[in-house]
DNA sequence: AAGAGCTCCAACCGCAAAGCT
DNA sequence: TAGCTTTGCGGTTGGAGCTCT
């Protein structure tokens, strides 16, 4: 008989995914969470498997990524990492906030392979290519070859070690890159239902990743500045869901004062979208990173 | 200008681990 | 504890876009 395949797959659309397919699924998952990937694409009307849906979600729409070409300092720490850890995306991309497995692994074998090859370093291994073609690692040679000052591959003493040079070498925030092939397009309304607040924040989003960070929330204010900048909230001209509100989930306080703002001004954005500018909405900012802990029910104003 | 080759990355697949009954 | 379901992971691929000739 043998496993039954993750989801039904006939009559299932695969390929590529459509604005309103990634619109639908963002939606959804706003509005209701995430509990069962299996369930998630019905209920969201949507022609895709659950192991889709999510592999789309992690990697693509999840709001806390960060999008944008790796540092010099990220590709070190990433050859560090994989000397330690081989081809453990995931645990690799643990020590980079915003970054997926998915984005590392393409990362490694299209980038960091060549230079590793460039600097004449077995890429399987971190050693010098002349002096052991091939070899695989063991625990006499151990795969550290690059990483200074750590001669034991202990796995516990490691991520301290990494870790704490990362926070010595914190990079600036990079500007958000625009995604290739995808155009949103804003539609404005007065009276915002919450799926239409689940819809004006997929723009915003959709905004942020796709105009090289130059959404403005009126006095200047951008968007990436204030999600940068969450965790500062001195920094953040007023913006009210901050990350010190620990009593009630700002996230959801955040959702009702877009519901209570009405939208700001009333007027329709006259502009396009590389000029976007959300007058009225800085309190509005949702703390993208309190997403990550939405209880089940959070956001059923219903 | 065109087409061949290359690069990059989103998305798929199969398997393993974890969770549930 | 066995068997089934669901989730997570890593390897791989297809194709769009770019570069070179």
């Amino acid at each position: 008989m043998g496993r039954q395949p993750c989801c039904d797959k006939v009559g299932l659309k695969r390929g590529p995914w459509t604005i309103d397919e990634d619109h639908k699924l963002m939606s959804f998952i706003l509005n209701n969470g995430i509990h069962c990937w299996r369930t998630v694409p019905k209920l969201a009307g949507l022609l895709r498997c659950g192991k889709s849906c999510r592999l789309r979600w992690i990697n693509y729409l999840r709001p806390d990524l960060k999008r944008g070409h790796f540092t010099e300092a990220e590709e070190d720490q990433i050859i560090q990492l994989h000397s330690h850890l081989g081809n453990r995306w995931s645990k690799i991309a643990s020590h980079f906030p915003g970054r997926t497995d998915n984005e590392i692994k393409n990362h490694w074998n299209t980038r960091i392979k060549k230079r590793l090859k460039l600097l004449e370093r077995n890429p399987l291994n971190h050693m010098p290519t002349d002096d052991c073609k091939d070899s695989k690692p063991t625990s006499e040679q151990p795969l550290l070859a690059l990483v200074e000052g750590i001669t034991s591959p202990d796995e516990e003493k490691l991520p301290m070690a990494v870790e704490s040079e990362a926070a010595s070498r914190q990079d600036p925030p990079e500007v958000l890159e625009p995604r290739k092939g995808v155009e949103y397009e804003y539609e404005y309304e007065a009276e915002l239902s919450l799926d239409e607040v689940a819809t004006d924040l997929f723009d915003n989003y959709a905004a942020l990743c796709g105009n090289n960070g130059t959404l403005l929330l009126g006095e200047g204010l951008l968007l990436d500045d204030v999600i940068s900048n969450h965790a500062n909230p001195s920094v953040s001209q007023g913006c009210s869901a901050s990350a010190g509100d620990s009593n009630n989930n700002s996230f959801c306080k955040s959702i009702q004062s877009i519901m209570d703002d009405s939208h700001g001004n009333g007027n329709p954005p006259d502009c396009s979208p590389q000029e976007w500018h959300v007058e009225g909405c800085v309190n509005s900012v949702l703390s993208w990173d309190d997403f990550d802990y939405l209880e089940p029910g959070d956001l059923c104003f219903f």
